[in-house]
DNA sequence: GATTCGAGTCGAAACGATTCGACCCCTCGT
DNA sequence: ACGAGGGGTCGAATCGTTTCGACTCGAATC
């Protein structure tokens, strides 16, 4: 294979074809003017010479667009796509994008050793899952002129914002516990800071927190059990919800959470399956609540007591603002609702002797 | 927001600086020496005109290198993240591609109204799912110089190849069913050709098909079951498959086949649901046999036989050859072997009184 | 003390297109 | 018949870098 044996330029094909090259520009791309005859001209002398129509990097810079959107994500390439809630967000963007002609292009975030998302050419670009470490990618954007929206990041200003209502959500959840007669709460939550510690929650760690998702989500648990305690995870995933649910259940039961709410289904499930192998029975001994509403089926025999987010419709909003910032103008932001939907891993709270 | 207030350049940048552009370069991309002092003060020039790093467009015409990796899909962008074997390609090609701090483009085939693949900034690419109309990709990467490699395409000339037997896999689910003593199997196949036409198997469509893949799990099922018919469907998913399913499983029993073999397991799920529609049992009265391996769970509420391939270990086999046909290189082509998973949609074929 | 060497810097030439203004010539209107 | 208008074409400038060869200057070499 001769690999880079230089490829034919459109000024190859004007000189073929006996014409300028800004004619041949024209008739490649269709704005102005141009004779027929000339044009089969130039075409023909295309096709003589193999030519595949103008560079795409060349054309990018002087037009000054790529037809690019990035989506910047919090993890590795890799792990973006485990997480069915990326997924999902990424087929609603991508059924409003390709309407468009744009295509999609998957950034890891700033600071983890991939690419900087300013080093990509993109005319504008999608925060989502970036959770934990938004800041620098943020300022490479800024600096870069390339507008953006967030989704589920800090308000940022002038970004437009596509949330759910995390706190109001969390808060439902919580008043059915409340409901049901829990009074020992117990939170897992998402990654609260870059380094991904997991550990119990304190005041400190939780003030310090650079993940909004994360905080609103214990906030909103927070307005119906203002003590509410627990510990971080290192990542949504069900292992890492074992390793939380592990920590949070083991000792003697006076202690211990009857209920215990996790920021994502995965770790939902992880509790489930920490609380089996002690023994507990769900939602006997101990209720559990997830976050998402992704079909987790597969991982989990019972229906998982959840909050349903309408993560398609964010997606699909995030697509429209994104076009909008595209076109200079800047899309409102918007508020999505959860739904509770109540499963089989959420009941009445035991029994409680410590109580009486 | 002041939206497209020229950003500052590289030349802004050395002019404040006091130095030549070409110096300027050098500090950022660190190939060549540049004085200790010199680069400082490049560096606060920078910082003072808030420069955010050579523009990657431009950097990329120069180069001739974009740093972005495209993976041509066969469905618009949209519909390549509701295919679970898409995702965990994705998440496989990821895994190696986030080492070499490359970036994925998502790219919908030529000729369904997205962008053109030739039309991406792309350094290489890769084919995944391009069942139905490879050729115009194919041809356009060819022309734009872009090399690239397949994953489950027809075998292309000097383009590595990363597939699965797809031939064997299906011929072992037909001894399967040879074995339980089937005698009458159907398949349902993936789509055939661009048009996606719903319509019964026939020598002539068969011989017309432009998808590798199918024809090549056909061609599996036949070396057991030469005279197997079928339909094809028009995309994988369950709904195509319960429409499959009823066209396949009306009329009389003495003519209905006993055994499906779906070249999906979304097709094989709606299979199912379409004979339990029917009050046929599964597998008492029909066996069912789907394709990938992957979790159906949350669809189908018992296990599927299926001839699960190591998708994963496809998408990471994809990266490294794709890397190497970035370095010039070309890597060997890989035929990886799918596991026949036997679970409980399969079973003995039913008394036959036709056969008596 | 002349010579060589290399670190450091610079200017100019790509990279491959698009776009703007000028120009030509033919047609149409009056 | 003459000016206006516009379709069609062209040349030149531009987009923002990187890279190549040349040049300078001080230090090391013999």
């Amino acid at each position: 294979m001769e690999e880079r044996a230089s490829r034919p330029t459109l000024a190859a094909v004007a000189r073929r074809a006996g014409v300028a090259a800004s004619t041949a520009s024209l008739v490649f791309s269709g704005s102005g003017p141009v004779a027929e005859a000339t044009r089969e001209r130039v075409l023909t002398a295309a096709r003589e010479l193999d030519y595949g129509g103008p560079d795409p990097t060349a054309r990018s810079l002087r037009r000054g667009r790529s037809g690019v959107i990035g989506v910047v994500t919090e993890d590795r390439l890799a792990e973006t796509f485990r997480d069915p809630v990326n997924v999902a967000l990424l087929d609603g963007i991508g059924e409003e994008l390709s309407d468009a002609r744009l295509s999609l292009l998957v950034i890891p975030m700033a600071g983890v050793g991939g690419p900087d998302p300013g080093d990509a050419a993109i005319d504008a670009a999608i925060l989502i899952g970036c959770t934990t470490n938004v800041a620098d990618s943020v300022a490479s954007l800024r600096r870069r002129g390339v507008p953006f929206v967030g989704v589920e990041t800090e308000p940022l200003d002038g970004v437009t914002a596509i949330d759910i209502d995390n706190r109001e959500a969390c808060a439902a959840a919580a008043r059915l516990l409340a409901r049901l007669g829990h009074r020992r709460v117990a939170v897992v939550t998402l990654p609260l800071d870059p380094g991904r510690r997991r550990a119990p929650l304190d005041p400190a760690r939780e003030a310090a927190s650079t993940s909004f998702v994360a905080r609103e989500r214990l906030a909103g648990v927070r307005t119906v059990f203002p003590d509410a305690g627990g510990v971080s995870a290192a990542s949504s995933a069900v292992d890492e919800g074992m390793i939380a649910g592990r920590s949070l259940l083991d000792g003697p039961a006076a202690s211990r959470p009857t209920a215990v709410l996790a920021q994502s289904d995965l770790l939902a499930v992880g509790i489930v399956l920490a609380a089996e192998e002690r023994g507990l029975r769900v939602p006997e001994d101990v209720s559990v609540v997830g976050f998402d509403g992704i079909a987790v089926d597969g991982l989990l025999s019972r229906a998982l007591t959840t909050l349903a987010q309408p993560v398609e419709e964010k997606g699909r909003a995030a697509g429209r603002a994104v076009l909008a910032a595209l076109r200079g103008e800047r899309a409102p932001d918007r508020l999505l609702q959860c739904e509770l939907r109540v499963g089989s891993t959420t009941g009445p709270a035991p029994d409680d002797t410590s109580f009486r």
